[in-house]
DNA sequence: TATGAATGAGCATTCATTCAT
DNA sequence: CATGAATGAATGCTCATTCAT
């Protein structure tokens, strides 16, 4: 008896979009107003749905945040490329992730937005909710670690993931660094500009490593 | 002896301290878990002041919040070192400038916190908060530009300032980046590290704008 | 069988109940002590349900006033006599409606009492809560206009209306100023007295009235 | 020795114009919102004097409102003419008397809206504030009776007596009435018909009593 | 005589949550 | 699966009043 994925019946169907219209309202309302900002009231009014279905599908605002931040750590992660689909020349590669990653920054913001606002809010109150965005921030560093470690010339494996490692802690910096100044002083900032000075930094990071391993 | 700035009689000088006690409380609260989730009754518990006093002190909710950021994006300027007090070679400036930098990030980590908080949480709310926090921004921003004015070779002033004024946007992107990491991924965050990286960025662009400037 | 005007189930019998209990707590307690004199802490103590509940049936407590207005000026009217009811001969007629007058006067002072204490009091603060009450009171004037009429005895009908009205306006003064006699001046003030007088005044000019159109 | 009403001294002379100031304030204030609607704070924004220098003059709120009740009540007898001072036919007097009574009502309407707001609002709290009002009233009330009573023909003093104080009940009624009337209805109603009205009234039963006792 | 600072009880209202239907 | 009614604790804020100066 294998486990066939019955399709769900109406009922269920209908269940499950209105859970998703809950979600998307949360989602919303906490990314601009933060957790303790956000009333089920307001949930219920942006989601037009009674604030009994809302307990109906989360235990309480706490699990409802939980989910929401579940979900959008998951889209941030689809939004950015899969380093093994990156061919060419390094700057090349390099360009085009930072492309991409500049490109999820200006086209949805809210999840990030989401990301920052809630673990600076609930750090001390309740650390449950960082624990998926601490899961997604660590998939972006290995990947973007990946990214580097594949660019790297260095013949010791041990010293060159090290050095990977800090060129994705220094670039992840410089995202997020990015993204509040383009929140902050959007007026005076350029986004692209700052991702374009921070290409120049990697690839002259890496330019440096190569001629250090050449002189081995 | 003309009558002029008499000093405040025992009561006011207590009334003095009170507001501070008041300011002190909610500057930690609202830090520590963002407008929204800090109620008076929590300010009062902390200050030890009854709830009448804070409104007697602070109009309300909102125009403490002002007052805490006002005082704070004050203490956080002062922090900063004056560019005109660093001496000796372009390389030596700089590193102290990110020293002092990464060392005001590490001891007074509240008041960046207070800052990026409340600029993401009332974005949206009210605007009359960010106020003061853009103006000790773009504050951050001149001593910065100045610095790398100074350090930068350029015989055209326009495109040398334009250049400073780049260098300067990505160096406090880094300091916001390297706090929000140094916040999230503590344990796997180097911030002195990232502040190293910074700061061999910014001498290699310096060492490129000094190369293009002499080919000219 | 059709659905129609399904009758409530016992949650929202129950719901009716709970709203009326608070209107009967707001009335009763709004004209004894006014509008601003009476608070939810108050209401929720008369009518033994807790101030949540208050605050789901009205919307806030300028609502429930509102609620409270309309449901005494509704009862008011429902006490008066219609004048199509009166037979007789005129000087009966008035005698009967006076009767009935005095005689809800003194059996339900409490809406005449809200009326006049919230006109007076909330005129310049909101006058929404007015409407109601100014929409009684020409209805009552109506029919008291009507009453006239129907006795008068002038061959010129818009003369005959415009006479009727000042008769009606004078009647509905008598009542507000008994009602403040008696309310004030409970032990030297002989309310049916005072409506004797009135009904004694009515029928002179009544009289008054016949001889005039009678010279015609 | 004789009680030299020796001149007050500046500073007397400014304490009783800060007093004479809180007074009026309070009176506009309670003549527009009542009592409880009436804070100290308004008192105090209304008449410029901080709250201290309010519970210098006056006890209490409460004290204040009887201040307030007292100066109104004392300033509405004397808008009232003396009966004494009435001459010529009863016809006249009356005229004359309900003339004044109509302007003062027009012209200082604030005393009885006072007057009627007060005694609804606070006849079940605290009834010491109804003291000076009933005082006022009954002084009216028997000036009233004085003028009627000299106008009436009975041989009887003591039915004449009655008569005059029935007479003079139902005069203030009609005042009352006449207020609440324009005060509710203004557009619709007309103060001056209304007291002709009373007049005529009046005029008449007097003429009935004339001949009542000519019968004897 | 006057007053600015302070106080805590009380205010209207919103909150997260429960539950019978 | 869904929902409208209910609940009482907690919210931001105003209140009448006190008191040192």
């Amino acid at each position: 008896m294998t486990d066939v994925a019955r399709s769900p019946t109406r009922r269920e169907a209908l269940g499950i979009e209105s859970r998703q219209r809950i979600l998307a309202a949360a989602t919303a309302l906490m990314a601009e107003r933060g957790y303790a900002g956000t009333s089920i009231a307001a949930v219920k009014k942006k989601s037009g749905l009674p604030s009994g279905s809302i307990y109906w599908h989360f235990e309480n605002k706490e699990a409802l945040l939980l989910s929401v931040i579940e979900q959008a750590a998951a889209r941030w992660i689809e939004a950015l490329p899969d380093t093994e689909s990156l061919t060419g020349l390094p700057e090349e590669r390099i360009q085009t992730f930072l492309n991409a990653a500049a490109q999820a920054l200006e086209e949805r913001p809210e999840f990030i937005r989401l990301i920052l606002l809630i673990s600076l809010e609930r750090r001390d109150v309740d650390s449950t909710s960082l624990v998926p965005i601490r899961r997604a921030r660590t998939l972006v560093r290995e990947r973007l670690t990946t990214l580097f470690g594949g660019l790297l010339s260095s013949p010791d494996p041990k010293s060159k993931d090290s050095v990977a490692r800090r060129f994705a802690d220094f670039a992840l910096m410089v995202a997020d660094g990015a993204f509040i100044a383009h929140h902050l002083d959007r007026e005076t900032t350029d986004l692209r500009a700052a991702f374009d000075l921070m290409r120049t930094a990697l690839t002259v990071f890496l330019d440096e490593n190569a001629a250090a391993a050449s002189d081995v």
